[in-house]
DNA sequence: TGCTTTTTGTTCATGGTTGTACAAATATTT
DNA sequence: AAATATTTGTACAACCATGAACAAAAAGCA
């Protein structure tokens, strides 16, 4: 008869990376929520905590760590720094590449996002320990070291 | 001196769901590469797998499983139906609702998707065992309870 | 040096997603 | 029964993200 095949929501990887891609989705909407106090959304906090901790970092290098193409950064960026939370400076060495910084004022902020972002985190997280927590950060790095080692071939 | 005010990636919480989100967002990129031979792309396979499990489901309860709006199917539904996947058919009893169902193309489809999509998933995770897998999937579910429980009220 | 190739960032057209405002059908209240 | 409220789906404008085509700068090579 061949119902249906053998459902895929029958295998345990699958039904549980279906767990990972609702988690993400809600953690998302719940911290769009969360944000919208400081007008960010969550593609803004990328950004931000990113030239926060990569101080000088060039778009692309940046585009890199996002997983996001150049473009995007391109239509982005020019609104963070006209609200006064993002300089670009070109490089002086390389004069293709714009170094990005934050200003004062975008401190301030990060740092303020940041802390609610960790907030909505840490409640999320809070049903589990910290080992479990753990368990799950490694099995992600292990999951992004597979997936970009069979990019590079083609 | 308040160096940076210890940086989130310190927390160990923050720093392992930051690996959740990059490796949600690569399997992303890789699943919508993998899937563009089949005309698809992520957000059609969630809704034809979820059509596909839960035949002659409403628009509304599609919405809410996905975690979307509902103006987002009201835009790609009529592509799906157009392409002769899916059908819409109004409800006898409460003819304000609309009840989706797959056609025989479309199951065939879904199916092919869905067999991608599983390979992608478990080359992915094949560097963990299963019991490793399971947990992450406890960690994330008791994640979804924890952020829908202080969802309601307000 | 002069030519080609690569890298970096921008622009533009396209498509997905959202929230708001809306119309129709149903449920609830009076 | 009549008025009101809620629910379901749609229309529209705005925004985010992408890939392709492009210009400028740098690197590699003849």
């Amino acid at each position: 008869m061949n119902k249906k095949q053998a459902l895929p929501w029958d295998n345990p990887r699958f039904r549980n990376w279906i767990a990972v891609a609702r988690a993400h989705q809600l953690m998302g909407l719940t911290l769009t929520r969360a944000l919208q106090g400081l007008d960010l959304k969550p593609p803004h906090l990328d950004i931000l905590a990113n030239v926060y901790r990569y101080p000088g970092i060039s778009q692309q290098d940046l585009a890199n760590k996002l997983l996001v193409g150049r473009s995007n950064l391109s239509m982005l960026l020019p609104q963070l720094e006209q609200r006064g939370l993002i300089e670009r400076r070109t490089d002086d060495d390389d004069r293709r590449v714009l170094r990005l910084t934050l200003t004062r004022k975008g401190e301030a902020l990060t740092e303020d996002a940041l802390t609610i972002q960790t907030e909505v985190i840490e409640k999320a997280m809070s049903a589990s320990s910290a080992q479990d927590c753990n368990m799950v950060g490694d099995v992600m790095r292990r999951m992004l070291e597979k997936l970009t080692d069979g990019e590079d071939r083609e």
